[in-house]
DNA sequence: CCATTAATATGATGATGATCATATGAAACT
DNA sequence: AGTTTCATATGATCATCATCATATTAATGG
């Protein structure tokens, strides 16, 4: 009895797991139910046994794309505080999460169409990104009171605009330019 | 004679200004050929007697959508080089910019669309972020070499991701404060 | 005024893609 | 083995949009 119920969520879990990548990749209008499916091994039909819909989907993968950031602030938790702000922009800023953004951090790629989104998707990446700046405040030992968050909002700031910009840019150079500079420019402001 | 032509001419500037608003609003894939000529005041079918192709209206969209970017220069000018950088940051970093997208920096929101886009794009958007990291390298008094780069491409970077995180925030205390960290964040002395 | 021509509008066409209805096929219980 | 059930597949359907073909309309030259 719990073999097929077992078999079908460990599908619908390959199916988010596809979404999430494609999603970085291609953003929420790039996104098509049926390369999903096709990337999780299913035809196109078989997605409704799964989700209502697009949207149901949508908002599964996005979380689920933000499941890395534990990591990234566990790596720094490791440093001293007063060098956690080199060591989180450079493990950010490295030319593999450049080049993989479908493992990468959601907030850079997706933004603009999240916040434009209908329904829940604005609230649901506006407390993501709040979860996010949260932690980076704990990290970097600031007052969590909203009115002294700068370094961590500065720095994700940094992060996520470089990182969109060196996508951006086929120049291999000016790419790898732009990470280290602003790696430099965050530890240049501890 | 010239008449006719003055006319479609003044056509075609509008349906250009009508795509470069909303393209910076709604990105690539959500420009819709029939929004854009009923922002222009047209119907859709005509829009083929002004370009080719959606593509080439992209193509000239986007590049008016940086016209302003003269201004932005103009105006740090006027500082004396050391204050430039915090100059610049605030006078990206406003709210009047964060709530009227289309009307302002196109590098924000379209980044991965054009990275990702086929055919000219990649190449227009990098040649037009290098004009614009040049000018910032000027304002800067860096070396142009682009091994020193490093302020104009930490502080480009850093209003890029602020403005793409202030602008999918719909609480406003949130967005401002992500917005006036990074201006902080930018004239911090290093 | 009439004829021409160029600008815009109206109404297809065809592709793409989300969603749904129905079919197949294999596992689980009898 | 036979039947039931559920996961997945196949093949519609329906809306959206880019693009195109044709119609309308207004300005210019005679």
């Amino acid at each position: 009895m719990g073999e097929r119920a077992d078999e079908k969520a460990e599908t619908r879990a390959r199916i988010i797991k596809a979404a999430s990548r494609l999603l970085r990749d291609k953003g929420i209008q790039g996104l098509k139910v049926t390369d999903v499916m096709a990337a999780a091994d299913l035809t196109h039909g078989s997605f409704y046994a799964h989700f209502d819909n697009k949207e149901a989907l949508l908002e599964a993968a996005f979380r689920a794309a933000l499941d890395h950031r534990q990591s990234w602030f566990r790596s720094a938790e490791k440093h001293p505080p007063e060098e956690r702000i080199a060591h989180l922009a450079k493990s950010y800023l490295t030319r593999t999460h450049r080049d993989r953004p479908e493992t990468g951090c959601a907030f850079a790629p997706l933004a603009r169409e999240f916040a434009q989104a209908g329904g829940a998707f604005p609230a649901i990446f506006e407390s993501e990104l709040k979860v996010t700046l949260n932690g980076l405040t704990e990290l970097l030992e600031e007052d969590t009171s909203l009115q002294d968050q700068t370094q961590a909002m500065g720095l994700l700031s940094l992060c996520v605009g470089s990182m969109v910009l060196a996508r951006a840019v086929s120049d291999p150079g000016l790419s790898d330019k732009l990470l280290s500079a602003a790696a430099k420019f965050a530890s240049a402001k501890t």
